[in-house]
DNA sequence: CCGATTTGACCTGT
DNA sequence: ACAGGTCAAATCGG
């Protein structure tokens, strides 16, 4: 059964890389100086839809008792999953916290250290990329400062139950102990449509955003990401970012690592949040907002670094990480939430 | 007006 | 009983 399935998400995933390099050739074969920018973003936005098609089936499945993700922008350390877990990273579904008569199940789990930036402080750093909504807050027993429970935005219209749990750190209140729960399974389909108006909300949100990331952008930040597990794949990366541009033209601006098209943002709607708590503000993208680092746990050295900026610039200008480099697991979890709705239409 | 945040109350697990 | 987590009414703000 499973390796029926696992066949046939190789052969999708033969099929999507296939289109997705016919596109690239079909670019290179017309050129870039014969399209017009409608066209070059027309090639641009399908490549990404490949890419993001590509990089949704990117979970996979160990061999061995450990649960975790080989790569991938959406790649998530699945800490504190017990070996009993089997190797699979369970679905959203799977859980039900409020049912008393199951053992509380187990939940992808992972905690992040992040590093605000000085000024915004304790009103905490850059977004992440998702949308999340506040939804209470409690003081800790032992701790300095409370802890922000968080919500995703799309629970109620998507069903997505991500959840986010925020808290400054004792010592220093600009960096913040941010543990995540169970992925986001939403899609942010307005946000995938470059021109596409954006629903009230996301317009609120967007509006906010844009002034809450133009100040961070402004001011500079620092992400350390960590990992309860000491998955020691994950580096502590940090992004240092000088722009003192509007949010628009975020992408003309030197920056160490930026996205090129713009529905770039798509990279942190599969990307387990990985840059910031956020203490208090939503955290829908802008269209236009250079935002995403996804995949930036990725990274292993400064090379890697560049190497996913080259395979941004060169071959493609796709802003994804360049497939090769991914180097495509073809085991798949078959509890995975593959929620495609959005994407296909 | 409507969505987000705040915050006290309530629920749940230990 | 207590601490952590969630709910939901009140409030805020664009």
């Amino acid at each position: 059964m499973e390796n029926t399935l696992n066949w046939d998400l190789k052969t999708f995933i033969n099929e999507l890389t296939q289109g997705r390099e016919l596109v690239k050739q079909l670019r290179n074969h017309l050129g870039l100086s014969s399209l017009s920018s409608t066209g070059e973003l027309l090639l641009t936005k399908l490549l990404s839809s490949f890419d993001k098609s590509l990089l949704m089936l990117n979970w996979v499945k160990l061999e061995g008792d450990q649960p975790q993700l080989i790569t991938g922008p959406t790649a998530v350390t699945a800490t504190e999953l017990p070996s009993s877990v089997s190797g699979s990273l369970r679905s959203d579904s799977d859980y039900d916290l409020r049912d008393k008569s199951k053992k509380r199940k187990i939940l992808p789990r992972w905690t992040e250290q992040v590093r605000g930036c000085p000024r915004t402080g304790l009103e905490g750093p850059i977004d992440d990329g998702y949308c999340w909504r506040k939804y209470g807050q409690k003081d800790i027993l032992g701790a300095k400062y409370p802890r922000g429970y968080y919500r995703c935005t799309y629970r109620n219209v998507q069903g997505c139950l991500a959840i986010k749990q925020v808290q400054p750190s004792d010592k220093d209140p600009t960096i913040f102990s941010v543990r995540y729960e169970r992925r986001h399974t939403c899609i942010k389909a307005s946000h995938l449509i470059p021109g596409k108006s954006p629903n009230r909300q996301n317009q609120y949100q967007t509006q906010k955003q844009s002034k809450e990331t133009f100040h961070n952008f402004q001011t500079g930040f620092e992400v350390k990401t960590e990992d309860l597990l000491d998955t020691k794949e994950f580096i502590s990366s940090s992004f240092s970012f000088t722009s003192t541009s509007p949010i628009g033209c975020l992408q003309k601006e030197k920056h160490n690592f930026s996205s090129l098209t713009p529905d770039n943002h798509f990279m942190s709607s599969f990307s387990p949040p990985i840059k910031s708590p956020t203490a208090s503000e939503s955290n829908c993208l802008s269209p236009h907002r250079m935002n995403s680092f996804g995949g930036q746990n990725l990274l292993t050295s400064e090379s890697d670094l560049h190497e996913i900026i080259l395979a941004g610039t060169s071959g493609s200008n796709s802003p994804i990480l360049d497939l090769d480099y991914l180097g495509f697991p073809l085991d798949f979890d078959s509890h995975f939430p593959f929620d495609t709705s959005g994407f296909f239409s």
